[in-house]
DNA sequence: AAATATATATATCGATCGCTACATGCGTCG
DNA sequence: CGACGCATGTAGCGATCGATATATATATTT
């Protein structure tokens, strides 16, 4: 039973007004959006057009276009990222493990030709700092979770070598997947780019 | 002996009314900004400043941005890349060469902190339509030589996986060049791509 | 010196950028 | 009903984008 201050606020917290717009599928279309072109390239007046929606109600819901383009970010890592823990399960040898990451990495960056690469790697390299450090944030998380992986099976002295060797080639692939290389090309480099890994590991 | 004719020609052809502002110079004060921030970041007002002119100097000498920077991409080729055939001489192991190469571009790379990468590679991934087309032209003539340096010494069916896989890792350190890794770790990370060709061509 | 040609400087152009003040429509509440 | 609150639509903000029309200054040619 509900005191009826409890019941007021209950109804007014959760009732909504209007439908307004969907907020939730508006990220997910602007996602598609700023994938595909990149967040400097990507204009409200797109956003908008795209939404069905006017600016003022864009501000509204998301106050900026980068209040906008961090929700995409945070939707993306939610659903879009490769599943490392996968990949990266132990018990396995970590050369096989990390080449499987990356010839993941090369099929899932050309998936669809409409959403090339990966959106947090080539966000990094905007031209708006704001939206780079964005980015950077969340890349750190992935990083991390190659590092530390690295560090369970190579000499102390090696990890940061071989992590950084791996992202590196997932940058790569994810330039080369936006500049419209095949996704075989870009899966025979994932496994060119194990043989180092092999070697390492051996 | 000239003909009154042939003069005219020559002199009117040759002549310099005002020596205006040196148009070689600019290109090249303009190749360090567009290096330093990307064609789509750097604008007429950037450029027309550190020139020291106003806007209708710069479209009288190079007839717009893109024209500009066409210019400047080209006195970049011809200046700042790095020396490919003297990495890629004949009579040498290829894997050795090849990472040679690697390793020098990490150095190249981060040679100036405000020069940070390629400028051609970075500049294939431009917003803008026409300065991608402009530096994917040039950087073909780089592919082409790795391309056909690698085709003397693998098997046909592997040149265009190796060549691939050694450009992607130019990608890659360009890209983190211009991150801010270090040149110590992306001299690692050359090395460590290296391995993959110690593999290839045992 | 007069005429011509060139390069400069002044002052914008129209388009687009991200963003917002304001009025209106709509729905809920007293 | 009438007052209030919120989301919308209209219209436009100041700033910047690449690019120019126009006029002036300078230098060469006749």
């Amino acid at each position: 039973m509900l005191t009826c201050e409890e019941s007021r606020i209950l109804t007014t917290s959760v009732r909504q007004r209007r439908p307004a717009f969907d907020r939730e599928n508006g990220v997910e279309i602007a996602r598609r959006l700023f994938h595909a072109s990149g967040y400097d390239a990507v204009g409200i007046a797109d956003l908008t057009q795209a939404l069905g929606i006017v600016p003022p109600s864009l501000y509204a819901a998301y106050g900026s276009k980068l209040g906008l383009f961090e929700r995409v970010l945070q939707s993306y890592c939610a659903n879009n990222t490769l599943p490392l823990e996968k990949h990266l399960r132990p018990g396995r040898p970590p050369a096989e493990a990390l080449t499987e990451l990356m010839v993941a990495a090369a099929r899932h960056y050309t998936r669809d030709p409409e959403q090339l690469g990966c959106m947090v790697t080539e966000a990094m390299q905007a031209d708006d700092q704001q939206a780079r450090a964005l980015a950077a944030s969340l890349a750190k998380t992935g990083s991390d979770v190659i590092r530390s992986y690295v560090a369970q099976y190579a000499a102390r002295k090696d990890v940061e070598r071989i992590a950084d060797y791996v992202l590196l080639n997932l940058r790569g692939l994810s330039s080369y997947a936006r500049l419209g290389y095949t996704q075989k090309k870009l899966v025979d480099c994932s496994r060119t780019a194990g043989r180092a890994l092999d070697a390492e590991f051996a």
